[in-house]
DNA sequence: TTGTACGCGTTATCAC
DNA sequence: GTGATAACGCGTACAA
């Protein structure tokens, strides 16, 4: 062979072993319970590894003990803010709990979806978290894996949601003391079984207990802002016609359906009148950025993201220590959404 | 032991082996080169293996072959629209591809972004792509694996960037065209080896080229709404001040700024008026979800995420097959941004 | 076309 | 405190 290094081969604790005189055991001990040498071993071993220039293969460590530190994320996608914040979140836990993420962004359809859970379970991955909606909770419960999947349907498997039935609560109950005469709710059509059903619901109990006028917009805006604009637009119109001289309390699914409206209304007026009054959902920063700053219903994304970390590690734990495991129930857990007052109500 | 399964044992080729009566190297080969087994063999196999419920292990594979099919990718956030749009396509080559993206969002802290460089090296992933700005791009060549960054400084690496030079210069002409006579670039301060610094020196170059007055404010908005406001509007009022009775183009560094000047403006003015033309950077959905739907230029994340990717793909296989591997020089792409022209801007 | 034997780099289980 | 040796699950010369 020549003088130049062909092949790069990479150190192993054979060799660390061979150079020191120890055995690879004990370099392995070296790294998983250095206590058991003695410090002077110790400092031997610390010398070779620099000296050799080591690096470690953890390949070969989950090979051989079983644990990856990897765990799997499918999201929906990544342009909602929303979804990206929320990765953005649970990626960083990795300062806190040290598990390596692989990530996919979901096509939507189911096939393909099956595959990435196919990869990841290939790569020994210790649990996951699915945001996508593509896989019913059951299925996804048959893999026998840690799950906890945020927002979305969640009947078979362990879950945080945000308190969807409060936030409209409180939406609501703000725009009734706003001292609207009609109430109005703009939302898409979707199950019932989706977290998100619950601020439709939210908002019906509230209006009828509060015996207070309101109706309920079901439909589909479409994807873009220009789809948004003229759905919301035509919507617009014909809630002007129905309830003139009345104040009207808008009640949107989202911010940036809020935006759009609020657009619409400014550009025609000028401003906001007091005939309208806006509230959102989500507290992106669509909400901010607005031109006149929108109230709405804030989702603690952090705090979501790091609960169900925390439950997806407990339940890794867990599978780690015992072998038949009692099967633990699945837990769905709740965190309560902040009203958050601007512009667009008083 | 009892009846119920109590370690869940995988199952493995060996078992698979038994179960059929062949070896493990004709198990292997099924998957590996199918067409050297018989028909009749590779049916025998298959029934095997839906008999016995084998999933495959690729942490083993790669153990054996060193292909883990591992791309590391860190990205400096993803709450700027533009970063985790570009997540989004990266990750979305897998269906291309069939990269695995192990992702870590920066802290901007070396130390500890040296972590993540370590961690993903103990994986063996193949390459990575490297959005975050925290470590020299001498340093990330020393790791001598595969690398593409995006956006960033790239001396010593392969990259895709914008052409932000070229933007600069079609933002700038066009506030040219709309014939302002004073034109404004508000950007912050960066070293000129990163790629953005382009947008300074593509405004200056056209406005002396031209021959038009111009000033160049480089200045810190800070990272929240309420400071990037506080900060424009109190550069706006000197600049009102400074340049009274003049048509004021306004290029600025980001769509985000763009909107917050835009809205300082119509709450003042009601609208936009015929002084003040502006053109943002990037083309993020808040350019056409503003109050004016703001003229850009607009980046091509899909486009700069694909050649990325292209890119570290040729690396990588280059490097499975040469041996002593003729240290093919580093590539430098450039994507032209395109113009958009919106409401901003006549 | 199929099988044998060994290697990949680490951990686990016993010994001493 | 330290060391042999056998896993872990798969790929790959080499042989047959």
């Amino acid at each position: 062979m020549g003088a130049l290094k062909l092949k790069q081969k990479k150190v192993t604790f054979d060799d660390i072993a061979k150079y020191t005189g120890f055995s690879k055991t004990t370099i392995s001990r070296y790294f998983n319970n250095p206590d058991s040498l003695t410090l002077e071993n110790q400092e031997k071993i610390a010398a070779a590894l620099s000296a050799l220039n080591y690096h470690e293969n953890k390949l070969a460590k989950v090979l051989a003990n079983g644990k990856s530190e990897f765990v799997g994320i499918i999201v929906p996608n990544l342009y909602m803010h929303y979804y990206s914040e929320m990765l953005n979140r649970i990626l960083s836990s990795y300062e806190q709990y040290g598990y390596k993420f692989l990530v996919f962004v979901s096509t939507g359809r189911k096939e393909e979806e099956r595959k990435y859970l196919k990869e990841l379970l290939a790569y020994n991955i210790e649990g996951m978290i699915i945001l996508s909606h593509t896989i019913p909770s059951k299925e996804l419960a048959s893999y026998n894996i840690p799950i906890v999947t945020i927002e979305r349907e969640d009947q078979y498997v362990s879950s945080v949601n945000t308190d969807n039935y409060m936030g409209a609560v409180q939406a609501t109950s703000l725009l009734i003391k706003n001292k609207c005469d009609i109430l109005i709710h703009i939302n898409s059509e979707f199950p019932s079984d989706i977290p998100a059903y619950g601020r439709i619901k939210g908002f019906l109990d509230i209006c009828e207990k509060e015996n207070i006028r309101h109706e309920l917009i079901l439909t589909d805006p479409g994807n873009t802002y220009k789809e948004n604009y003229d759905c919301i637009l035509s919507l617009l119109q014909d809630i002007k016609k129905k309830y003139p001289n009345m104040k009207k309390g808008l009640f949107m699914a989202n911010d940036t359906h809020a935006n759009v409206l609020l657009n619409i209304i400014v550009r025609e007026y000028g401003t906001l009148p007091d005939e309208f009054r806006i509230v959102g959902f989500d507290n992106s920063p669509i909400a901010s950025e607005a031109i006149i700053p929108i109230s709405t219903v804030g989702q603690q994304i952090e705090k979501i993201a790091a609960e169900a970390v925390e439950l997806l590690v407990e339940q890794m734990n867990e599978r780690k220590k015992r072998k038949p495991s009692p099967q633990k129930g699945i837990t769905h857990k709740k965190v309560t959404p902040i009203l958050i007052r601007r512009d667009t109500t008083d």
